[in-house]
RNA sequence: CCAGCGGGAGCCGGACGGUUAGGCAACAGUCUGUAAAACUGUCUAAAGCAGGUUCAACUCCUGCCCGCUGGACCA
């Protein structure tokens, strides 16, 4: 594989790379690219994580990335997820949200064994210099960028912000330096940290990052876009937040290990304005599921005969432009994409269907009811 | 530690020693070959904690807890 289909590889359906040429850098100069990603343990796992995250780290290994999956507890712990309780973190990490990626990467033909997983407990055991890095990464981040950050946390800045809190996001950058990461991936939400392990990555002392001429390098970062939530735009709303799906609003997200009828379910309901292209999950969807950020692919649309009979596109253009001329209803866009979700996951509903595994899921199901 | 202010449903929040707050959200139904919007309807509970005063406390009093703001000097 030339360097240039990598790239292609690594950079499709994203939405933003710092930056393409550092990428191109790196793989001239034959260093090994160490990705990773990171997630918090604070609620189920939603197809923004086990899809679009997921299927991307299949893109990332195909182009011979080296992948890691961080299992952030102690972030969990700092944001207050599962009511902040450690052991519960400790628990879900383990027996949940662990074997729920695991089931997320089967979509996708990945085995396990192909990835690292890595868990913030793991990794600061006995890692002095991971606390050198981090008190480094402070004395290069200001107060009032620190607090503008916080926003990867899914906080604001107000009168709740403790500490703990602001400590996180120094946590998070130098992360990326003692796992020695170079690609650093995740979704654009989490943008702010690595804009900031770029800018401090040029003034480490104690732990730079270095290429394998070990010249002091910047990590790359790979944003991909916040896949949307069900529900749509919040009233006289049209920003990012209101849009994307999230794990605490379980009627805006559909979960990997939803069961057919919970997902037939959930898109009937989810919100689908005719014509409409921007602001509208479906379109999101074919897009960014269906169609992988990729011009062409392959997506059969079942309807009855009186509305037009089955249809093929190949063309995600095509789709698109039917939609707008009202040639392809919602209702029949919603079934088509209900089928492809349903057989997408069945690998992940199979792997929940291991006693034990099921068994972390009602544990999780459990850690989530209690909290509320 | 000291002082002032505050603590009410998922969120915001007016008032009041007694009689439904209200809004948003949520949920259900109607309407559209989906959803949304619109319309109709439904529901949720409680006042940081512990005491006290009172026939009656969200309201008044005491203590404690938590939060916000202020607390050297200079001016």
């Amino acid at each position: 594989m030339d360097i240039n289909e990598k790239i292609d590889l690594i950079t499709r359906n994203c939405q933003e790379v710092l930056t393409v040429d550092d990428l191109k850098k790196l793989l001239e100069t034959g260093t090994e690219i160490n990705h990773y990603i990171g997630f918090e343990i604070s609620g189920m796992i939603h197809l923004g994580t086990g899809l679009i995250s997921m299927g991307k780290i299949a893109d990332f290994l195909q182009a011979g990335v080296k992948c890691k999956i961080f299992l952030a507890d102690f972030h969990s712990y700092l944001n207050n997820k599962l009511g902040g309780n450690w052991e519960n973190i400790r628990e879900a990490t383990e027996h949940y949200f662990k074997q729920g990626l695991i089931a997320s990467l089967k979509c996708f033909g990945v085995d396990d064994s192909q990835v690292e997983f890595i868990t913030g407990k793991d990794l600061y055991e006995k890692n002095f210099v991971h606390w050198e890095t981090f008190m480094e990464v402070g004395k290069h981040v200001t107060l009032s960028r620190n607090l503008r950050s916080i926003s990867i946390m899914g906080k604001k800045e107000g009168n709740d912000v403790d500490m703990a809190t602001l400590f996180y996001p120094p946590l998070q950058v130098a992360d990326i330096f003692t796992l020695g990461v170079n690609l650093a991936h995740a979704g654009m939400d989490q943008r702010k940290a690595h804009v900031i392990a770029r800018d401090v990555a040029k003034k480490l002392t104690i732990n730079p990052l270095k290429n394998n001429k070990g010249e002091i390098i910047a990590p790359i970062a790979i944003h991909q876009n916040l896949i949307a939530g069900l529900t749509g735009p919040e009233k006289g709303k049209n920003d990012e937040e209101s849009l994307k799906m999230s794990k605490s609003i379980p009627s805006s997200a559909i979960f990997i290990h939803d069961t057919p009828d919970e997902i037939r379910n959930k898109i009937k309901k989810a919100y689908g304005p005719p014509k409409e292209i921007q602001h509208n999950p479906l379109i999101n969807w074919v897009e960014t599921l269906v169609f992988w950020g990729q011009k062409t692919g392959n997506f059969k649309i079942s309807r009855p005969e009186k509305f037009g009979g089955d249809i093929v596109y190949t063309k995600v253009d095509n789709l698109i432009d039917d939609y707008k001329n009202e040639k392809l209803f919602p209702l029949d866009l919603k079934n088509a994409l209900a089928d492809w979700l349903i057989e997408k996951l069945e690998p992940a509903r199979k792997h929940f269907e291991n006693p034990e595994v099921k068994q972390g899921l009602v544990k999780m199901r459990e850690f989530l009811e209690k909290k509320n």
